[in-house]
DNA sequence: AATATATTAGGACAGTTGTCCTTTTATTTG
DNA sequence: CAAATAAAAGGACAACTGTCCTAATATATT
């Protein structure tokens, strides 16, 4: 009855944490059940007692990226004073996922994309990590001013984002992440 | 071994129509070959004859964009005369494919996130889609008079249309295609 | 120490995957 | 027409998929 941090706890994450990772680099569909079992060092059967459904594994990863995501955006807020230097930080994950980013995509997109399209209650789950950066760019676009077109501007740094992120991993591209991110801060700055 | 426009040919355009709408509609991996086989009104082991492996097909789906593709570009230099409204021909791909791309995406650009991921010798084999986009808009800016920076513009605005497709699919947003297609061409215009 | 719960260990399930064979039937070529 | 080839039909394969059960062991609570 009682949910202190036990082992089984800890071991939970674990799991999460091993299948938030098989899912970035290979995919939800290309990473299996044994997969993320042998990641995780468990028997077979014991994932059960954790998980009932591979979705279950998804729903508990996109919390974790929810998590994660919030405190870097709290992080943010609290290292940057003006609008636009915030923007400007959301910009600079960009460049400095630069490996991982030509390496296997953006997280967030290549899972919504991948889910989009045939599971499209799974990818409602997974929209929200989407959510949870227009709304914060919004908020910034308030901030700085362009209050009725703050969530079009949020959307549209999104898009660019996610389109930089595409042609990069297609082409294994580092130096056309760089130059996009640049133009993308001087976007900002002339705002 | 004479090679006539034979029925068999016939078959197997309709095999690799059949799986390039399955591929676009649910991805790669979520299309089996007992699928394609199904749609295609074949038995078992009779595609066999056809094609020996599931890469194999993806191979034939590919060359059909490639052909289909190099025959729009054609028609587009056909029917405009400036670099300018070519590369608007491009945007308004875009909003001409509202609703496939709000469904399903961009068929070159989730085809080639997907494989991205695990098996990159696939992913170069799509790869050559983005390539006959880019070299054409590269064409088109070094007609505009950009001839150093050609290339470069051409990925990004390959990389613009790419986001907007994945926000508009994550989204489901209609709206969002049209008013970034709209800044797309402003964009051009003020080259 | 006794009881209850959490966790581990191992195995089993039916369904589906991509691949591949053989035999029969159509079609084309000489 | 006869011979050769193309195509259709049907079935089989091992490997893997996600899911689920039960029994044993460890840990925590009373």
């Amino acid at each position: 009855m009682p949910h202190m941090a036990s082992k089984g706890e800890k071991t939970r994450a674990d799991i999460v944490e091993c299948a938030r990772r098989l899912f970035y680099e290979h995919g939800y569909d290309g990473t299996s059940f044994t997969r993320i079992v042998e990641a995780s060092g468990l028997f077979r059967g014991n994932i059960y007692h954790y998980f009932k459904t591979k979705d279950e594994i998804l729903l508990a990863v996109v919390e974790r990226y929810l998590d994660d995501y919030r405190a870097l955006l709290a992080r943010w807020e609290a290292e940057h004073d003006t609008p636009r230097a915030r923007l400007r930080a959301f910009v600079d994950m960009i460049t400095g996922h630069k490996m991982e980013l030509v390496e296997y995509g953006c997280p967030i997109g290549s899972l919504n994309t991948e889910l989009g399209k045939d599971r499209r209650v799974l990818q409602h789950t997974a929209r929200v990590l989407f959510d949870l950066f227009r709304d914060w760019l919004t908020a910034r676009f308030v901030e700085l001013g362009h209050k009725r077109q703050a969530e079009a501007l949020a959307l549209h740094l999104l898009g660019r984002a996610q389109g930089v992120a595409v042609i990069a991993h297609v082409y294994q591209d580092r130096k056309l992440l760089v130059r996009e991110a640049q133009q993308l801060k001087a976007w900002i700055d002339g705002l």
